[in-house]
RNA sequence: GGCCCGUUCGUCUAUCGGCUAGGACGCCAGGUUUUCAUCCUGGUAAGAGGGGUUCGAUUCCCCUACGGGCUACCA
């Protein structure tokens, strides 16, 4: 019998989600979903400095936009929660409390200045401070205190840690080997590895301890996570194996790097660069400041998806528009890279414009009908319907939908300098008057039917295609850019068509 | 500094010992179009370096270089 599939995404609330995480998260909802599993979000809020409010809301709003639903996690019927690290705590104490007991962690007074001293004269000898069997017995410990000193300490109030014994003895060869889904074997000198705090003097545990008691509590199967913990990796096994648990599987992932530069991408890089590295806006509560995202900036979240999906992934075929239930299909963790993948705007753009041509285009019309009345023009359904038929092809990003349409709805405000000066000539107005008149006997029902008429028109009056066509764009969007022209006048019909042309010979 | 991980076009990537190294973004050129965009066609450009192993290495091993991560009472 194999194990159910159960994975988790466990975010800190310290501030917006970023692509990066977004990106984990993803993952996590993949892989459960192609196995039949379920995807659990566990808020790791251990941290009380660095808690900051609205964040686990934000999480939450951002995972709902992706479309990647989690299948326990706060607010959800408590199967195997809370879900929140900071409603756990008994959990926590109960578990180290076990390990205390079976020597393998213990009591610590060490001041935090007084480690910092020792860690900068090891730096200055050329040497480094590792806290465990090197020296453990040098400071201020269960270990190397006597049970009465540690008890009346303890009664006093002292500030305490409690931190995880690595090695007792750290002569003997210690190697332990780890399986990670992605990299294969790591292995690593237990007796290089310091006693990690397990257990802060504020009472409450650090992320290894929290981390891999819930893990093992909330039953996941697979631990999928960032880079960043593969050198705790080692010691998340030694957890394991002290408390006499079975580890899950591990598959730490290739990280996002910046798209020029160092390093990985960073949530200050979107401000830099220019784009948003946030699904969703977020104002800062103590600056205000609001970082841009995804959505906001007129991003969809299918084309988002998509891009994260193969950032560090790809399913070995050429195939590069995938539909979330298709990435389900084909997503294997076996496939995920090695190493880093540099973030690029440009590709994520293009992918948004692909999935933009793809989605029901209802979406697109209602966008269009809200910027609209954000300007103040009231666009009605069929309009909206028949407008983005016209002009979707051109879009990247949903923002861009009222720019390439507002012309169907409001006369143009000016004429591109440029284009006038290349495209007026002497003779323009009195083309543009016969065009008028012909306006008038011409039948507007159908673009492709007018277009012919204008034809037969043109060729009667041995005038050429560039002669009138620009010119005519011009006055009716004031640029050489649009939809085609001849839909663009069958839309506005003949009393707009013939106002925009007297208005612009008016002014130009 | 120490430990760990990585390295194919500028970028994302395919290749699981047979390669004329494939695709996509970008860029450039051409075509379609009344225009711009879309779209279509073509072009540009790569296995870090050095040793092995092998009939044959981008692929396996080692070294070096470079890149990345971690090295907190943060996650």
């Amino acid at each position: 019998m194999t194990q159910a599939v159960r994975v988790r995404f466990a975010p800190s609330p310290t501030g917006p989600l970023h692509i990066g995480g977004l990106r984990t998260a993803l993952y996590n909802y993949l892989f459960a979903k192609k196995h039949g599993g379920d995807f659990i979000l566990r808020i790791e809020d251990t941290d009380q400095n660095r808690f900051v409010p609205g964040a686990e809301e934000y999480i939450i709003e951002a995972l709902k936009w992706c479309n990647i639903p989690f299948d326990e996690g706060p607010g959800t019927e408590n199967k195997k929660g809370p879900y929140k690290q900071s409603e756990r705590k008994e959990l926590y104490k109960n578990a180290v409390h076990s390990l205390i007991e079976k020597g393998r962690a213990y009591y610590a007074f060490d001041a935090s200045e007084s480690l910092e001293k020792h860690r900068v004269y090891h730096e200055e000898k050329g040497k480094t401070f590792i806290y465990n069997w090197h020296n453990r017995l040098k400071l201020e410990n269960s270990l190397s205190l006597s049970k009465e000193e540690v008890k009346i300490r303890i009664e006093n109030g002292d500030r305490y840690v409690i931190r995880f014994l690595m090695v007792e003895d750290g002569t003997i060869e210690n190697f332990i080997n780890s399986t990670d889904l992605i990299r294969g074997n790591i292995r690593v000198d237990l007796n290089l590895l310091d006693d990690k705090i397990l257990f802060k003097s504020d009472g409450l545990p650090t992320y290894h301890l929290a981390n891999v008691v819930d893990d093992h509590l909330m039953e996941i199967s697979h631990v999928i996570r960032g880079e960043e913990w593969l050198p705790s990796l080692a010691l998340h096994h030694q957890l394991y194996r002290a408390f006499g648990w079975t580890p899950p599987q591990f598959a730490h992932l290739p990280l996002l790097l910046k798209p020029t530069g160092k390093g990985k991408l960073s949530k200050r890089d979107g401000d830099k660069l220019g784009f948003p590295v946030f699904p969703l806006n977020w104002k800062d509560p103590e600056t205000g400041k609001v970082s841009p995202g995804y959505k906001e900036a007129g991003y969809i979240p299918e084309g988002v998806v998509n891009f994260l999906a193969l950032l560090g992934w790809n399913p070995g075929t050429e195939q590069e528009i995938m539909q979330l239930d298709e990435l389900i299909e084909l997503f294997s963790i076996e496939q995920v890279h090695k190493s880093g993948a540099r973030f690029n705007p440009e590709k994520n753009k293009w992918f948004n414009q692909q999935h933009l041509q793809q989605i029901h285009e209802s979406v697109l019309e209602t966008q269009l009908i809200k910027d609209a009345l954000s300007n103040d023009i009231v666009v009605l359904p069929q309009e909206a319907q028949k407008v983005v038929g016209l002009i979707k092809e051109r879009a990247s990003l949903l923002t861009e939908l009222w720019g390439l349409a507002a012309y169907f709805f409001k006369d143009p405000e000016e004429y591109n300098p440029k284009a006038v000066h290349k495209q007026w000539k002497e003779e323009t107005p009195e083309i543009l008057s016969k065009f008028c008149a012909f306006l008038n006997t011409a039948s507007l029902s159908e673009a492709s039917g007018f277009q012919t008429e204008f034809k037969t028109w043109i060729s009667e009056e041995s005038l050429s295609f560039g002669q009138i066509m620009a010119p005519l764009r011009l006055c009716l969007v004031g640029e050489l850019s649009g939809a085609d022209l001849f839909e663009i006048i069958c839309f506005l019909g003949r009393d707009i068509v013939t106002s925009r042309i007297q208005k612009a010979l008016e002014k130009l």
